[in-house]
DNA sequence: TTTAATGCAAAAGATTTGCAACATG
DNA sequence: CATGTTGCAAATCTTTTGCATTAAA
């Protein structure tokens, strides 16, 4: 099993090839590159925590003191919207419940955001690698199968 | 591979134990059995669709034309608490980016949130059952792992 | 009868949008 | 220079909270 680094060089040299990647794509695609997105792009590419807007915001607001959130916003759909990065969790709205408690896995439509369960003694009992007892104590995993629906197609 | 019905006998027996369930659990904790948290479960215990909060809210509504739209929050919110459902995603708090493209996989905190990422060929190759193709154009797989980060314990 | 839950309305947060000023290509 | 982008403020939308009234045990 191969860890991502959080610290180290490994970091910054994926860090650099993300932001010259997305330069790039924006270039490619007619977008102009700004100062504001090219902080945020900086700070983005080298963030390894998933972060959510508001943490961007306050990262770049320390060396673009003038940037406003709204921009840290259109930034992030920017490059999501360019297929540069995703969002965790199955949609952009607003947040789903579960009613199933039973081990399960999940089918995820990319285009509707439809969710559906599936069972399989295969996946469930999947070996997972022993390196994850570093990151902490498992209690239990998931596939989760992205993909288009029926409906989609 | 076995999947859940959506319709037919299947799915009327599971919301049925579903709603026995959650009624005896809130009436073992203490917690009164209103009319509307009973609704509210019948809706929930029925839904297959991991519906969001304002789902719930319309169908319920339709029996209960005086329910609130805070009731059902807190209804909902009460049968997590009480670990009767989950939610969909790491988190209750706002949406949140994945910088990684790449094939990987993810450890999740259910404290704290955090997300890490990790690799592993094992999991990565690992079979789909056949059944999926029932359910739509599987793209990509990836495996969650839920658990306790090392901070958190 | 006691205690907790409800509905309402207001508050608090999160995210988006209209628009004039500004920067990029 | 032409056009797209920014920052601001206001508008939306989502979720939570305070409180008097009502209902459950």
């Amino acid at each position: 099993m191969i860890l991502n680094s959080q610290d180290g060089p490994g970091r910054d040299e994926r860090a650099e090839r993300r932001l010259t990647q997305w330069t790039e794509a924006v270039k490619a695609s007619g977008v102009k590159l700004t100062h504001q997105r090219l902080e945020i792009f900086r700070e983005l590419a080298a963030n390894q925590d998933h972060p959510d807007v508001e943490t961007v915001f306050r990262a770049v607001r320390v060396r673009v003191p003038t940037v406003s959130l709204d921009t840290v916003y259109r930034t992030l759909w920017l490059l999501h919207e360019l297929g540069l990065i995703t969002t965790l969790g199955p949609r952009r709205d607003g947040i789903r419940f579960d009613v199933n408690l039973e081990r399960h896995h999940h089918f995820v439509c990319v285009r509707c955001g439809l969710v559906r369960d599936f069972e399989s003694d295969a996946l469930t009992e999947l070996p997972l690698p022993d390196g994850l007892t570093e990151l902490g104590e498992v209690l239990d995993a998931r596939v989760e199968v992205r993909g288009v629906c029926g409906a989609c197609r």
